[in-house]
DNA sequence: GGAACTCGCCAC
DNA sequence: AAACGTGGCGAGTTCC
């Protein structure tokens, strides 16, 4: 690496080290009382499973020793060896699957129970414990590791703040209602809007991308849905269009952006819009749009009736995102992959080097991704050095690879966010002269002495 | 009988 | 042929 980037990472463990001492304040009695309500849950989903002729029946299988219905191990046995079920899916050794998807697929109402005492289980003692396990004199303190991921992003560890559940409802629940601000305080997120979309385009330079980036009329992940779903009345303030419009970033633009093909984008996309992945597609299946009409019927009436129809629909449609709407971004990706191919490492924007074997897929997403959390990185320096030299009462108490976590003073807020949106908007890309998109953060605020389960987004 | 390791799973 | 990157847990294995 280049002194630039050496330095940003002896400033950046300096700034994370101020977060680390902060620290994120816990209610231990929360964490307690929660832990004790899922172990209830727990012991009842498990007293059913063991009535049920299916654990019996496993128990009698291994000569009448009691089983381990979280040993995977013992699972994939019974399920795949002594009632000779087909493993849907395999894993990495080449045995039957026992993960969620595998499991769901072989419909046995039991596997189901396993399923969710899993979920359970993992919330109980993967967060809350660990809360309980961490904290000290009511906070826990996240580290911030800057030396250990080969993309030279950060991760977090002890307790790791950077997977607190957050899509799951239950989980989200049980978990961010026990993490609290400092009393009198607000929780508040600042999100660098599509940093990685925005820093992969400074390195390809793809015009199309650079006009999606810099208009914020356009609408890349939109006009994708409509391709994709094939919808001519397209209207975006539409919730039905927007679901699709979801489906669409997260089914095929970001899985193709790592490096994913249409095939799993068929598959996985299918299985969003509860469409079959075996069967041919009927008229009443598949989540409802807008028009009160099922996803099923909206593909049949355009002639695409099952998975293999749609896969291969998607297949052209990759075919022409990245040959005819994003050829420069393809050149790129081939330029890059030939460059290190030639040099034996590849070199980031911001100064970082990787060496050693890598992939193809690799190659194209090690630059943005550390590149995106280097912006980040850059960006909390700098406000911690003038919140530091300042004196204020706000603290930075994490960071989510593309995002800030405060524990504000509520009389600073305004003043937070308005130094916040310079840093990030503006200083930012003078310090980068190689930022050639503009970037844009937003913001999600809790109100004073709520968890961060109440998180909302404000205008900033 | 514990330390250190791998694997599979799952959270982001 | 076919998804980037992490941390953490429980189960199971190996080694001393």
């Amino acid at each position: 690496m280049n002194s630039e980037a050496y330095n940003l990472l002896h400033d950046g463990s300096l700034a994370l080290g101020r977060a680390e001492r902060a620290g994120i304040r816990v209610d231990l009695k929360r964490a307690k009382k929660n832990k004790e309500a899922l172990t209830i849950k727990i012991e009842a989903l498990t007293k059913e499973l063991h009535k049920s002729n299916f654990y019996k029946r496993w128990v009698y299988s291994a000569g009448g020793t009691p089983r381990n219905m979280n040993s995977d191990t013992q699972l994939g046995n019974y399920l795949y060896k002594v009632l000779k079920l087909k493993p849907t899916k395999l894993n990495t050794s080449k045995k039957g699957s026992t993960d969620e998807e595998a499991l769901e697929s072989l419909n046995v109402p039991e596997l189901n129970t396993i399923l969710k005492i899993r979920k359970l289980k993992n919330i109980r003692d993967t967060f809350l414990e660990g809360f309980v396990r961490e904290a000290v004199d009511g906070f826990v303190h996240p580290f911030y590791n800057l030396n250990l991921v080969v993309t030279y992003r950060s991760s977090s560890d002890s307790p790791n703040f950077q997977n607190i559940p957050v899509r799951s409802l239950e989980a989200k629940k049980y978990i961010r209602k026990c993490l609290y601000p400092r009393r009198g305080h607000q929780i508040m997120e600042l999100d660098f809007k599509g940093i990685e979309v925005g820093v992969g385009t400074c390195y390809h330079k793809d015009p199309t991308m650079i006009k999606y980036v810099t208009n914020p009329k356009s609408d890349m992940h939109g006009d994708m849905a409509k391709q994709i779903f094939l919808i001519d009345d397209w209207d975006p303030s539409h919730d039905g269009h927007s679901t699709l419009r979801n489906g669409a970033k997260n089914g095929f633009v970001f899985p193709q952006f790592y490096g994913d093909y249409y095939g799993n984008n068929a598959v996985s996309l299918a299985k969003w819009g509860r469409l079959s992945s075996t069967t041919r597609w009927s008229k009443s299946e598949g989540i409802l749009l807008p028009n009160k009409v099922p996803l099923g019927k909206h593909m049949i009436n355009h002639s695409l009736t099952s998975i293999k129809l749609f896969a291969d629909h998607l297949r052209g449609i990759e075919d022409h995102f990245w040959n005819e709407r994003f050829p420069v971004y393809n050149d790129w990706k081939d330029k890059a992959w030939r460059q290190y191919q030639k040099k034996g490492y590849l070199e980031m924007l911001t100064g970082f080097k990787c060496q050693g074997v890598m992939d193809r897929k690799m190659i194209v997403n090690y630059p943005i991704q550390g590149t995106a959390f280097h912006c980040l990185l850059w960006c909390l320096i700098e406000l911690d050095r003038i919140m530091y030299r300042e004196g204020w009462e706000t603290k930075i108490i994490g960071q989510i690879h593309d995002s800030l976590i405060f524990d504000i003073y509520p009389p600073e807020l305004s003043m937070v966010i308005e130094i916040a949106k310079r840093i990030t908007t503006v200083d930012l890309l003078k310090n980068y002269p190689w930022i050639i998109v503009p970037l844009s953060v937003e913001a999600e605020l809790c109100n004073i002495d709520e968890s961060w389960y109440y998180k909302k987004k404000i205008k900033i």
